[in-house]
DNA sequence: GAGCGCATGTAATATGTTACATGATTCA
DNA sequence: TGAATCATGTAACATATTACATGCGCTC
């Protein structure tokens, strides 16, 4: 369960209302990593105000609290990032990764066709963060100003070597059917 | 919900009980893909029969059943590999994507470190994938034999870019604190 | 015949999602 | 003043995890 992590990482970069959070992980955040809805979230803040790792700083108009991590918070945070990764968190779930297993389960003609469409969508996907790697050239990447820069360039990494892949499974499958076809 | 698509895949592939379908997920295909245990998955293979997705084709020793893809079941799968991906597939929730966009929200020696250890990490992962592939290398790419050979060499090269990234933030971090501190 | 692994299941709890609901404030 | 957005919440449902439970079959 990352959901307390990721509120303690927004948070530790800048206190923010659970109206705000649920924005942000409408935006990069929950695309790429990891994604909530208000439901979650607002319970969540709740528990971590009880555990004494965030609390109510200010409360402005609408009933709206403005939560900010407090000195535990941000040692968890902290050892959390620091720590080796736990066992459990190897238990992904990952739509993208899981079609890409499936391929060998469709004919080659399909899988050639599946693999066309995801070297189109990892390349607009690529493009996509380089406007946003653009928008965000001249901030430091540390800090508030920062926030997902480094993320951002992991990204167009990731979405660089996903399209790189499609199109040599594309070829490996061109060289399989043809040779098989002989 | 993949999970329906995770066992129809694995199904099309070969015929299998329940019992080996959960020791498939505990394998390659739960650590990069998507991940679920027994009790996920048979109340699963229950409800894709009653849909005529699945059928079980044989009865064997200690109460096993073996279930098959019926057609309907390959079209459905074939259509949810070959259709768009909808767009709550972009739910992700990834713990190690996320650790990289809250690297930001930790000073600079603190994030080094982290990525030190990403990138020791993501090295491993790659020379584990590798030592997969060489063990495959001979096999055809698509059906039964090559199953998740595609999505190994995906994955090899998605923790070699994920460790290149890890090695170019922190010359990032480097270039910038040295900067900030003259 | 003892122990291990096969093979399935139930029940309680935790978590996440969807739908529904309410009211305040801002801005045109 | 009407619409959009801010801001939070509740309730019902679906899904996932953990713990508990049972019995068969194989191998030594």
């Amino acid at each position: 369960m990352s959901l307390p992590h990721a509120l303690l990482g927004l948070l530790a970069v800048e206190p923010a209302s659970g109206y705000a959070l649920t924005k942000a992980f409408e935006t990069d955040l929950g695309r790429y990593a990891w994604h909530a809805g208000h439901t979650s979230i607002y319970p969540e803040l709740g528990r971590l105000a009880e555990q004494g790792l965030v609390e109510v700083t200010a409360e402005g108009p609408r009933g709206s609290r403005t939560y900010a991590v407090t000195p535990a918070g941000r040692a968890e945070l902290r050892s959390w990032l620091l720590d080796e990764p736990a066992e459990h968190s190897r238990r992904v779930r990952n739509e993208h990764v899981l079609r890409m297993f499936l391929l060998s389960a469709l004919d080659p003609a399909d899988a050639r066709v599946a693999l066309g469409r995801i070297a189109e969508n990892t390349a607009a996907g690529a493009a996509e963060l380089r406007r946003v790697r653009a928008a965000h050239a001249d901030k430091p990447l540390i800090g508030r100003e920062g926030f997902g820069q480094l993320a951002a360039e992991y990204g167009l990494r990731q979405y660089e070597a996903a399209r790189d892949w499609a199109i040599w499974a594309m070829t490996q499958i061109d060289d399989n059917t043809e040779s098989v076809g002989r």
